[in-house]
Order: C-alpha cells, then structure tokens, then sequence
DNA sequence: TCCCAAGTTTGATGTTGCTCAAAGTCAATT
DNA sequence: AATTGACTTTGAGCAACATCAAACTTGGGA
C-alpha cells in the first residue's frame, strides 16, 4: 500500500448518532478510527455519560492514532457529540502504513506517540485516583523481584522526586506509606520497601 | 532534504549537566531538540526546580515533536536529570522535513500532535491554576464582541458540561460565576454572561 | 567521632472543592 | 393556570490534601 493510499480504502462507512459511544477505554482495538466528519468528545465515562472531558476533536481526524502507533489500547472513552459519520481501517493495514513510511517519520510518530501517551496516562491517573492509589500504583510499577523471590522496590530518587511524579506533597507521600506500612501492605524502611501484600496494593491501585 | 537524512546534519553536539535546563516553556523555538542519551525531566518549573512532573524520558528522541509539529512555543519546561547528549535541529529544517513526507503521514502526525497539545494543555492548566482561574480562562476563550462592542458569552451548552471540561462540579461553577458576579467581573444572569472587566479576568486566569 | 546540612517524618492547622440535600428556575405540556 | 421534569443555585458539612513548623534521621566531611 502507498502511503497516500491510507484513505483510500473500501469504504466502510459507518453513523453515530449524538451520544453513541465510538471507542471503548481498555478495549485492545482491531481498527483504528477515521472520523470524517462531526464533533467526538473524548473523556472518562462513569455509569451513564461522560463525568470527565479530556477533550474534542472536529473530524476529519484520525481517532486514537496514538494508541494504534503504539500498538496499545485507549486510555479514554469516546463519545459522539454531533452526528458522526467515520470509518475503520483494520489495524493490520495502519501498521503496513506506518512501515512504508521512511525511518525518520516513524521515529518521530513513536516519539510523540510515546509523550502523548505518558501524558494521557498521567491524566487519566489523576482524575480517577487518591493519593493512595497512586502510590500503589507506583511502588507495583517500580517494583523489582530479588534472586530470593522478594518483591522490593529501592527508591532511588529523592522522596520529594517520587512525590512530585505522583502529584502530591512530600508529607503526604510520608504518611501514605506509613498508612500502608501499618495495614502491612507494606514493610521496610529508609529507601528499600518491601511489597508484603502485592495484591492488595493491586486491588488499593484499582488495577 | 530526503527524510531519512533528518539525522545526518552538521553535528552540534551539546552536553548538558544533571539539572541543566534543556528548554522553557512558553518560549518559541528555533530549533528542534535531539535528545540523544540521557534521560530529561519534563515539568513546571517554580522558582528554583522542578515542582509539578509531568513525565520523563530516556535518550535517543526528539524534544517536544509536538510544539515544531504545530509550530507552537512549549508548553512544559524540561531538565536534564543525567548528564545529557543532544543537538538542536534548526526549525526550518524540520519544517522541510515534513514537507517532504507523505501527505498521510503529516496528517497523522498533525492530528497526533493536536490530541498531545490538548492534552497538555489541560494537564498544564489544572495543575497550576484554581477552579476561578480556570473559569476565568474558558470565559476569555468563548467571548464574543457583539456587534455593540460589548464582550459577552452566550453558554450553548449544559452547564454541567461546562464544569466537566474544567474539571469541576457544577456547584462549584455555580460558586464561582457568583462569586465573579458580585466582584463585578462578569454581569448577567441565564445563558449569557458578559465580560464586564475582561482585564480583571485575564489578571485572575494568569494569561 | 562529632557536627552540619539536607532530607524525612510528624503533628497541627488551613484550603479547596466535592457531596448531599433542599429549594428555586424555566420551558414544555396539559 | 397548574403540572411536570430537567437544570441550576444555594447551603451545610466533609474529605483529601496542602502548608507550616518543629522534631527527627542520615550521610558525609572536618
């Protein structure tokens, strides 16, 4: 496939009316989305709508490109505003698109892929998440298995570091791991801690 | 330029020490960054260092594609945290670089770009502004000079949508178009809301 | 070893904005 | 007009987290 050739594929047009919902959060998509034409709001849905708007977009415009480069599924729910008229190109086919483009172009793609990405995480952590389960989050993400089967994490970087990453003061960072440390979730001191009870930091980080 | 050649310029290498700060927000670029080891800190700098995080990442990528993609100033500061490697590609010649791709694929970094930059934008906001800062800022955004040359805004939309692009709850919007009422900011009462003292707004939205 | 400065922890207190509930507005319908 | 239902405003209380200040570690140098 030539490049310029990205749209010009069997056309599978599909309608959303206002409301319809185009992109599920968490789905591993088979397609990547081209909106022709209309108004998506993109944001988190809780229950029946969307409670946080992240954003809009106007087609036309490609849905979600960044998840689709990256190979990974939305962040974030997407919903129709105005009547929506797009298109699904299978994933297979974007991904032959994104090989036939010079070295160069998909170093850059990826590059912004990749901040958009950590960015859309970071938001999407923030809105839906205390304090505490972003801790959790963290120390599970960080963690590292020892040769004796322990599950640690060495914090290498100043405290006040961590807690700037997690958004949060330094105090706050203090007394979350100390809450955890005495419901045992945690142990240890100093920079090394200890994961006790990984599943429950699992369950406390809503993962 | 042929694409593949976006690396092989004229090398100007620069070293940067931990700490050292690579690019500042809200200043407009000249050139494009190559980080090519080393890993930066992206964040909002308060007085001295690194206060809000937004993300860091690892040698070889390209700095902040998305603001000379949309040829915008950055909207995040960035600090070198190792000992850092890179080299400063001239604007124009990134800018002849995407010229010299396929039209698909600078509409997918285009769009890639535009989803980063709103994100961004947002993450930006609610971290350093308030709930009236940031009212503040969406009602400059949407004003209208009417034909009279009145400043106003006509609120097409839910006001608890509204409140959900800011970040907020409706009750807390509610609060806060008040509380500008009776500082004379705003007058007005329904769907409109007119910017009696669009200078007082900006100073209040930190723009 | 002692000392000093930076980092960390702790407690007390203050702010911000959310939740819940009740009352008020407005438009469309009967 | 009265009714109905959705949206908005208001108030009271509250939870999370920040800020401030003081005590407490810690890890190098002298």
């Amino acid at each position: 496939m030539l490049p310029n050739e990205l749209l010009n594929l069997p056309p599978r047009r599909v309608s959303v009316e206002p409301g319809g919902v185009v992109l599920r959060r968490a789905v591993m998509a088979d397609a990547v989305v081209h909106v022709e034409s209309g108004r998506i709001a993109l944001g988190l849905m809780d229950g029946e709508g969307l409670t946080h708007l992240l954003g809009t977009a106007v087609g036309p415009f490609w849905l979600e490109a960044t998840a689709a480069i990256l190979g990974r599924p939305s962040l974030v729910d997407a919903v129709a505003e105005t009547p929506v008229v797009l298109r699904r190109l299978p994933l297979r086919d974007f991904a032959t698109w994104m090989d036939s483009l010079p070295e160069s172009a998909q170093v850059v793609l990826r590059d912004v892929a990749t901040a958009h990405w950590q960015q859309a995480e970071l938001a999407v952590s923030r809105l839906a998440k205390d304090a505490e389960a972003r801790c959790a989050e963290w120390l599970l993400r960080h963690a590292q298995t020892s040769a004796q089967g322990a599950v640690a994490v060495m914090l290498q970087q100043r405290k006040r570091l961590i807690a700037a990453q997690l958004g949060i003061a330094p105090e706050t960072l203090s007394r979350v791991l100390r809450h955890l440390r005495e419901r045992s979730l945690i142990s240890g001191s100093g920079r090394v801690v200890n994961l006790v009870d990984p599943i429950g930091l699992r369950s406390l980080a809503g993962v």
